[in-house]
RNA sequence: GCCGCGUUGGUCAAGGGGUUAAGACGCCUCCCUUUCACGGAGGAAUCACGGGUUCGAAUCCCGUACGUGGUACCA
């Protein structure tokens, strides 16, 4: 058996969506699953689409996902090159031998010619146009011309494509692995392009070909090219390379959230939630399309959730690692429907991989995105025991800003409303009398802090509770965080006991004020 | 329109002739927490419809409906 290769063949046409990358990771689980080749190839060939940037921000997104190709353009392996465009000769030469052997034919009409067609049978209420055996007799092509019109078109250099000849009422099966037997005929498509006018292949040419030369065995794309997966299988056919066909599988859709419709690239904006990896901003627009990563997502959850959506390893784990996934991936348990992207599991996920992680590997980001704020961190200890207390409250890496900058800064606002209904002279007592309390302190630490703010409670006869709140609100601001006594500790005597106080005093202008 | 593929709670899904039809997200209730989360315990909610086959169908077959993809010198 030879040794597994499989490619992922992404056309540079703008940003690598979701369903873009879970291909890529399917492809890449089962090469490494099986010790095989993971190949990147760029689909180039339709130069009106062609974006400057879009192959570089490719292999971005996929090593931010920790997808790693073994050969692609920017890592040339034995089979360059890697981009189609650089291709072109090969495809030429097989197109000719298909027109050699009678299978493909040249063809001469314009698009125009053919636009005109469409729009008059569309007009009559006829079914839609398609080039094939119905009408390739009645158009201008070298099967209709004759040997010497077509010899003096072609001299002539006049413009032409082409085309594949598809015989009707063909049979043509195959194996998916997803699906498995398919039986399709031939009526269903029409006799595709292989070459343009432009020389460039279609992709109908170009995979068949590429697939062959670079040596891939197994084929996995998405579903939306199962209606021309006979058109593919007769060219490996005709081209005589038949035994070295690879397995195929067609893959699921990612679909919108709100029903109709695949996800798009477009949908990003629309549904308010990210559609790629990375932030991808058009050359055109200059508009900018946060990625996931942008969001505060880690990289382990994004492709947890996307290798999670259209597979399932039949047991109840949720959470895998990309070396656990590859350990478990099978082709086989790819679905053969679509699924409906969920933000709030995606959400889920981050949440999962942030509480499971080590504070150790969270810091970096974390860091960067408080430092963003212009928050100054001092203290490396001090910063690593904030990340570890505060991480299971998180579930983007951006939520660390607002559950833990209060140890750094103090409180953008002091939420005194929350305080205001239910303060008295003698809560300010109490406070006055910790604060005296406190600085007597040597040794700052959370329990004894806890203990002695207990003991002056009971001596105002007040309810631990009714302090506890307006104490939290003091030093984080508002009715949240972790608790209190932990809080002040990392805080330090000085800072607690400045906060105290400052809030003492906004509590009582308000109170002058009222 | 024609052709292909699909259909288990709102969403992701296990299950592929006999199950009280797993589990997860989200939602709700309670416990924990003198905050917010985390954690724990519960709850509501499902086999698209109609025919077969069978002692027995979510599961197999056929229709219908719905969804989705294709129908380009785009991929």
């Amino acid at each position: 058996m030879s040794k597994v290769r499989v490619r992922f063949a992404p056309s540079p046409t703008g940003g690598l969506h979701l369903g873009g990358v879970r291909t890529a990771l399917y492809n890449y689980l089962f090469a490494k699953k099986h010790g095989g080749d993971f190949v990147l190839r760029i689909e180039d060939t339709d130069q009106t689409r062609y974006i400057e940037g879009a192959e570089q921000y490719i292999i971005d997104s996929l090593a931010w996902c920790g997808i790693l190709p073994d050969e692609g353009p920017h890592k040339e392996g034995d089979y360059a090159p890697y981009r189609q465009s650089e291709r072109k000769n090969f495809y030429k030469e097989y197109a000719e031998e298909l027109v050699q052997k009678g299978y493909a034919y040249y063809a001469f009409d314009t698009p125009e010619e053919i636009e005109t067609l469409r729009e008059k049978l569309k007009s009559q209420g006829k079914s839609n146009l398609q080039y094939g055996h119905q009408v390739r007799l009645s158009m201008r092509n070298s099967l209709s011309l004759s040997t010497e019109e077509t010899g003096l078109l072609l001299d002539s250099g006049f413009p032409h494509v082409i085309r594949v000849k598809i015989n009707s009422d063909e049979f043509v099966s195959f194996n998916d692995m997803i699906r498995g037997n398919m039986q399709m005929d031939t009526n269903g498509v029409d006799d595709k392009v292989l070459l343009k006018a432009d020389g460039m292949p279609t992709y109908h040419l170009a995979v068949v070909v590429d697939d062959y030369l670079m040596k891939i065995t197994h084929a996995f794309r998405g579903e939306e090219w199962l209606p021309s997966a006979p058109v593919h299988v007769l060219l490996w056919k005709y081209l005589g390379w038949e035994s070295h066909m690879p397995k195929w599988a067609h893959l699921p859709l990612i679909l919108k959230p709100d029903g109709n419709g695949k996800l798009s690239k477009r949908d990003g904006d629309r549904l308010g939630f990210p559609v790629f990896a990375l932030g991808w901003t058009g050359p055109a627009s200059k508009h900018l399309q946060k990625g996931f990563k942008d969001l505060g997502f880690l990289p382990e959850a994004f492709i947890n959730m996307l290798a999670m959506l259209g597979w399932n390893p039949g047991t109840e784990q949720e959470l895998f690692s990309l070396e656990e996934l590859v350990e478990n991936f099978s082709i086989e348990r790819v679905h053969s429907h679509g699924a409906k992207f969920d933000f709030e599991k995606a959400k889920w996920f981050n949440h999962e991989w942030i509480k499971k992680s080590d504070g150790a590997l969270l810091e970096p980001e974390v860091k960067k995105i408080l430092q963003q704020k212009n928050i100054i961190i001092d203290d490396e200890k001090k910063f690593k025991q904030v990340v570890n207390l505060v991480k299971d409250r998180c579930t983007l890496l951006s939520d660390f800003w607002e559950q833990s900058y209060f140890f750094f800064a103090s409180p953008l606002n002091i939420d005194t409303d929350s305080i205001l209904s239910k303060w008295n002279d003698s809560k300010n007592l109490f406070f006055i009398e910790l604060i005296n309390s406190y600085k007597l302190f040597n040794a700052w630490d959370g329990t004894e802090l806890e203990k002695t703010f207990k003991e002056i409670t009971s001596v105002h006869r007040i309810k631990p509770g009714e302090l506890l709140l307006p104490f939290r609100v003091m030093l984080v601001g508002a009715k949240y965080g972790p608790g209190v006594f932990e809080i002040a500790s990392l805080l330090g005597k000085e800072e607690t006991l400045k906060r105290i106080q400052h809030t003492l005093s906004l509590l009582s202008e308000s109170k002058a004020g009222c």
